[in-house]
RNA sequence: GGGUUAUUAGCUCAAUCGGUAGAGCAUCUGACUCUUAAUCAGCUGGUUGCAGGUUCGAGUCCUGCAUAACCCA
C-alpha cells in the first residue's frame, strides 16, 4: 500500500531469496510455469494434484498415531506457510481447513536442498505457499505432523504476511480496520475468525436456496440495468449506456420484474440479488447489499409472513446452536412464534397516543406533544410512520411484525383506499384520505428492519394512482419518491394473480445470525472511498 | 451534510510542560537440532498521514487537506 523504505527493503530481500532459488537451485518458485520439457516438475505436480490431502482429512485419517510414531505412507500436504521455528525444523502451513505443522530435518532432505552454502530452508519465508510430500508422524511432543520428504514452493510471497494470531492473549494481528477492508485477502489470511463470518455467509446462501427448493420456488434473475428504478423508494445509482446514447438506473429493488413473472404465470419464485441504492455509508447501509425477495401467488401477506419466520428460525439453526443469540450486547430469543402488533396498538403502547378516529390537526398536536416535528406532514398516517419510525423501531429487540401499515408509504401493498380511485387531480390539502392500512407487515430484530412484506397490489387503476400519487411527491423534489412504471402497469392489466410478497435484507440478517456490528463485517469487499 | 476522535518503524504501541524519536514482535546476521508466542546474542529499521503556519526549537500548538472509526441529521 505504501512504498516505504522499509517494505522495500522487505521485498528487496525476498526478490534475492526468489533470484537464489532460480539461479541456484534451479527452481521456478510459481510451480505452473514449469517446461513442457521438464518432466520432473511435471510428474510432481500431477502427483501433487492428485495424491494431495486437506488438513482435515489429514488429522482425521492420521489421529491414532502414538508419540514418535512415524507412518510408512507418503502423502503430499499444501499451504501457506504461517509460522517457522527453529530455523524452519518446524513450519505450520495452513490451507483451507486449518494447520498442519511440517516436521523437516535438514541432513535428511536430499542433498538437492543444499548448495552453495545456502539451505532450500533459508530460502522460505512466512507466506509462502509450499507443497510438502512426506510421512505422518507425531511428535514426542504430541503434535500430529508430517515429516517432510520433499518440500516444493508453489507460489513466493514477495510481501510478507501481517503478524498472525497465534496466540490471542498477547498477539493481535491486523487490527487497522482500513487494510482488513480494502486489502480482505490479508483479513483472511490471518483472521480465522473472519474467514469462519464469510464461511457462514455461504452456508447461508446456500441453505436459503435448497429450503426455497424444497418448497418448490423457483430461482430467477431480473435485470440491474433498468430505464426506471422502481420498486422501493430511494435514490438510484445513474450509468450509461454507450451504443444506446442513454443513461440507465441501476436497480434499487428486484420487486417489479418478479411480479411480472406472476403475471406471465410462475406462481412461486424468487431472487437472490445485489441491489443498488445511492445512500450515505454507514455500519447498516453499504451502497450495494444483497436482498432476498420472494413471491408467492394466489396467497396473501400471511403467507410470507409465516414463510420469514420459518426461514429465518431454520437459518439461525443451521449457523447457531441455540435460539437465544447475542447481538450488540443484546439477548435475542428466536424461539416461535414471533410477537405481531399493529403500527396504531404499537405507537399508543410507547407514546400513549392512538392516531385514530381524529383529524389532521389533533393527530399534529398529539405529535408535537410527543415532541415531533410535523412541519411537512400531509397525513394522520404520515404523522403516525413519523411517530413509529422515531419512537418505537429502536425498542423492537425481540422479533416483532408490525403489521397494517399506512398506505401512504406502501405504493405497492395491497388494501389502498377507495380514495386511489379518484384521480390525483382531485387531492387537496383538505380532501386527503384518512388513515388506512396496507396489508403489509415489517419484521423488526434488535431494532432494526430485517424484513418487508406485503399483498400484492393487483389492481392497475389503484396501482396507477399510486405512482401517479409517488410522481406528484417526485416533481415536489422527494429524490426517494417511486417513479411511475408504465409498463409494469400495462403488465398488471392482463391479471397479476393475488399474491404475497416479501423482501429479506441478506446482510443485515447475516449481521444478526453471526453477531456482527456493522454490515462491512458480512460484506468481503464493502465500499471504501480510494486513498487520494 | 454536521460534530468528536484517530493517523508515529513492516506489525502492535509508547514519547510527561513544546526540548536528542523509543519498546516489543517481525526482518537480517550468528548460536542451538531443540518447537509450538521456541530460546539466546547482535545488527538494522523513521520525511511522526499530506501541505502550510507559530516558535530559538513542533510527534506535541494553530489552519487546511486526505482516509477511517463513532455519534447526529
Amino acid at each position: 500500500m505504501n512504498s516505504d523504505n522499509e517494505t522495500f527493503k522487505l521485498r528487496e530481500q525476498r526478490l534475492e531469496k526468489l533470484k537464489n532459488l532460480e539461479e541456484i537451485f534451479q527452481i521456478d518458485p510459481y510451480i505452473i510455469n514449469f517446461k513442457d520439457s521438464n518432466t520432473n516438475s511435471k510428474i510432481i505436480w500431477q502427483d501433487f494434484k492428485k495424491n494431495r490431502l486437506l488438513s482435515q482429512n489429514f488429522h482425521e485419517k492420521f489421529n491414532k498415531l502414538e508419540n514418535s510414531e512415524c507412518s510408512e505412507e507418503l502423502i503430499w500436504v499444501s499451504g501457506r506457510i504461517h509460522s517457522s521455528r527453529n530455523s524452519a525444523m518446524f513450519l505450520d502451513i495452513y490451507d483451507d481447513k486449518g494447520k498442519i505443522q511440517i516436521v523437516t530435518e535438514r541432513n535428511e532432505l536430499s542433498p538437492d536442498y543444499s548448495k552453495e552454502d545456502l539451505h532450500f530452508l533459508d530460502l522460505l519465508d512466512k507466506g509462502d505457499i509450499i507443497a510438502v510430500q512426506g510421512f505422518p508422524y507425531r511428535t514426542p511432543r504430541g503434535e500430529l505432523s508430517l515429516k517432510s520428504k520433499e518440500i516444493f514452493i508453489l507460489s513466493k510471497a514477495i510481501q510478507p504476511p501481517p503478524e498472525i494470531i497465534e496466540n490471542k492473549r498477547r498477539r493481535l494481528g491486523l487490527t487497522d480496520l482500513e487494510v482488513r477492508y480494502r486489502q480482505r485477502y490479508l483479513d483472511l489470511m490471518v483472521n480465522h475468525e473472519v474467514k469462519e463470518v464469510f464461511k457462514k455467509r455461504s452456508e447461508i446462501f446456500w441453505n436459503l436456496r435448497n429450503i426455497l427448493h424444497e418448497k418448490d420456488f423457483m430461482e430467477f434473475e431480473t435485470p440491474v440495468l433498468q430505464t426506471e428504478a422502481g420498486g422501493a423508494n430511494a435514490r438510484p445509482f445513474i450509468t450509461h449506456h454507450n451504443a444506446l446514447g442513454m443513461d440507465l438506473y441501476l436497480r434499487i429493488a428486484t420487486e417489479l420484474h418478479l411480479k411480472r413473472l406472476l403475471v406471465g404465470g410462475f406462481e412461486k419464485i424468487y431472487e437472490i440479488g445485489r441491489i443498488f441504492r445511492n445512500e450515505g455509508i454507514s455500519t447498516r447501509h453499504n451502497p450495494e447489499f444483497t436482498s432476498i425477495e420472494i413471491y408467492q401467488a394466489f396467497a396473501d401477506y400471511e403467507d410470507v409472513l409465516n414463510l420469514t419466520e420459518e426461514l429465518i428460525s431454520k437459518l439461525n439453526e443451521k449457523c447457531n446452536a441455540c435460539e437465544k443469540i447475542t447481538w450488540e450486547k443484546q439477548e435475542i430469543n428466536l424461539a416461535r412464534p414471533w410477537k405481531k402488533i399493529t403500527m396504531l396498538d404499537l405507537v399508543e403502547q410507547i407514546t400513549g397516543k392512538r392516531f385514530e378516529n381524529c383529524n389532521l390537526e389533533q393527530a399534529k398536536l398529539w405529535a408535537k406533544e410527543i415532541g415531533l416535528n410535523t412541519d411537512d406532514v400531509k397525513s394522520i398516517g404520515e404523522i403516525l410512520i413519523l411517530c413509529f419510525e422515531e419512537r418505537c423501531e429502536k425498542t423492537l429487540i425481540q422479533p416483532t411484525f408490525v403489521l397494517s401499515y399506512p398506505w401512504e408509504n406502501s405504493p405497492l401493498a395491497g388494501n389502498s383506499p377507495e380514495e386511489d380511485l379518484l384521480p390525483v387531480s382531485n387531492y387537496s390539502k383538505d380532501n386527503l384520505p384518512k388513515a388506512q392500512y396496507a396489508h403489509r407487515f415489517e419484521l423488526f430484530i434488535g431494532g432494526k428492519e430485517i424484513a418487508n412484506g406485503f399483498t400484492e397490489q393487483n389492481d392497475p387503476r389503484r396501482q396507477k394512482a399510486a405512482f401517479e400519487r409517488q410522481n406528484k411527491l417526485k416533481e415536489q423534489g422527494d429524490l426517494e419518491a417511486h417513479p411511475i412504471d408504465h409498463d409494469f402497469i400495462t403488465a398488471l392489466e392482463f391479471a397479476m394473480p393475488p399474491a404475497g410478497g416479501v423482501g429479506i435484507g441478506i446482510d443485515r440478517l447475516l449481521m444478526l445470525l453471526t453477531n456482527s456490528d456493522s454490515i462491512r463485517d458480512v460484506i468481503l469487499f464493502p465500499t471504501m472511498k480510494p486513498i487520494n
